[in-house]
DNA sequence: ATGAAAGCGCTAACAT
DNA sequence: ATGTTAGCGCTTTCAT
């Protein structure tokens, strides 16, 4: 009698063997697709009684393609991505795929490793953030390399300037808007603005926007009212303070994200000005701390879990070209906290 | 004549074809092994003519064995996680590893998925983050799964009760006994303390080296003052202000993590108490935003790298059995900021 | 709805 | 150091 050691691995065709149809039967029935009642039930007992556990490597050879969906980031430190990723992961849950994220550290060999571990597992897409550790200008040959292979591309947090490969990015003079009314509701006009720097496009088109949206509420535009610079809590305290100091200071500070925004209260705090009594603060994002912070921030939340929605279905092969997105995007919300 | 369109993929075969040698050995030099060095020169500057890329799958189905490492966590949005993924991700780089993080949300269903994901792609190891959203209780099926199926695995923020599965756990004592003596260096005494929840090990063992610690310094201990509850910034404001709104309360509170030190500096502010003049407020972790919380949080940091290696030299096959570590752990590091 | 046969691209095992 | 052969476990294709 045999002893029932570990068997090394269980295939189909053990379980076809001892249910007595063919492999490919067995295949189709675990892969989710229909077949006799009869045979669905007694596939998938066998399957659970001999511990069956399917080799993705096999599959994804033979078929040459993958399920999972490579995700570029330059960072986990920046709290940005963290939520970013979460939302992805969230979404693609529902729909059988995988997100393997690449983490560069802004370093430009790391992120060709990365995109080249995303080619040799075959992911069935790549999406890439775009953001001041890897600006528009260094993503070319790695782009060119992904249309080149046919591998669906998303550039988050840019227009994309090749036809095949979609950009992404909010609708910031909607967003500007909104922050803008706000603070006109609770009575600031004197509104300056905190932000990243220009050359990247995330961070321009804030700036853009917020330019638009002041226009649009026919407010007066200091250019000495508006700084950019290093979009972190040292950048946004350093500008923060510049307009702070002032003998003219504005009475609201509008920061381009929630990183800067965090910047801006200490250096409030540092100033000993009260907030929001002596000067609003807000920021864009919601970040999970933004919640936190003393006093709580006043922010904008991106419609996240629709924006990784529109992302999978950019780049998963059954759900490209279905380009209902602009519309979706909008849907902008204000979160109104105690820094404003 | 045949037009040279995309050629779907170019595999070793036809790079063993164009250079006359044979597949095994164009196989062998592109693993870097050795070869001759005219062999070599040839096969390389061909493979990258031809755009060879390398199909994972085909190399995983047939060894049985990936590069990747599994890593499970709860959550990135807490941000103890992404340091930790960061620390994963720079060390797994120098050797040749992919890290592969499986975001459970705290759902055991998730779990489960995640971990079924790492065993059909053949992981090499699995590091498994052990905390309150899935306390160890919740492993055990999980865990002989994975053992049964001989991978390699690691709970982190654990101590293990199968012989087969190592845990990890900081030297909290060594941490504690750090702070304190930063503390009464300081001048303070009168200490109190504000933890995570006692059926989490890895808060327990804080909370226990707190209480050692203590001992050792022979300083007081006051029930009154120990208070452990939820491991957030909401719950370390609540506990903090129990502690504070006390007649006899501490002059300074150690938080044991940077979370719930986050919302203690809320609660000291909320009180209206100077930080840290009238009240210390100290964590342990140092996670990125400490350093920019107001006033900035003194805190103690673990030695990530040299975790990091660890962890992966105790999952890689390779490295297993290398039980140099415990030494190394207590390389713990305080960073005092203004918060103390 | 199911079966039979072939083969994805690599590495293992063995031979030279 | 290199070549030969076989085969990993699935999916594809074609036939029934």
């Amino acid at each position: 009698m045999p002893v029932a050691c570990h068997p090394m691995t269980v295939t189909i065709y053990d379980i076809a063997k001892k249910t007595g149809v063919s492999p490919k039967t067995v295949a189709r029935i675990l892969n989710g697709e229909s077949g006799r009642p009869k045979n669905v039930e007694k596939i998938k007992r066998v399957a659970d009684e001999l511990g069956y556990i399917r080799n993705k490597s096999a599959a994804t050879l033979r078929s040459g393609k993958s399920n999972s969906i490579g995700v570029l980031i330059s960072s986990l430190t920046n709290p940005f991505y963290p939520v970013f990723l979460e939302s992805l992961y969230s979404e693609a849950k529902g729909r059988n795929l995988h997100i393997i994220p690449g983490v560069t550290f802004g370093d430009m060999e790391n992120l060709r490793e990365s995109v080249d571990l995303f080619i040799e597992s075959r992911v069935a897409g790549i999406i890439a953030s775009v953001d001041e550790e890897h600006p528009l200008e260094e993503w070319e040959d790695v782009v060119e390399k992904i249309i080149k292979l046919k591998i669906p591309l998303l550039l988050a947090g840019a227009e994309s300037k090749w036809k095949e490969v979609p950009g992404f990015l909010g609708d910031e003079t909607r967003t500007m808007t909104l922050i803008i009314k706000h603070l006109l509701e609770r009575g600031r006009s004197n509104i300056g603005f905190v932000g990243g720097p220009l050359h990247v496009q995330g961070h321009k088109s804030r700036h853009d926007g917020f330019l638009k949206a002041m226009d649009k509420a026919k407010l007066k535009q200091r250019p000495s009212w508006i700084l950019t610079g290093e979009a972190s809590v040292i950048g946004g305290e350093q500008m923060a303070l510049k307009l702070l100091q002032r003998k003219n200071r504005p009475d609201a500070i509008i920061c381009s994200n929630d990183i800067l925004a965090i910047g801006a209260i200490r250096a409030a705090h540092l100033e000993n000005l009260d907030i929001p009594g002596q000067i609003a603060i807000t920021g864009i994002d919601d970040i999970p701390l933004s919640e936190f912070t003393y006093p709580e921030l006043t922010t904008v939340r991106q419609p996240r879990a629709m924006m990784a929605k529109v992302m999978l279905d950019t780049v998963s092969p059954e759900t490209r070209n279905k380009n209902d997105r602009r519309e979706m995007l909008s849907h902008v919300q204000l979160i109104a906290r105690k820094s404003s």
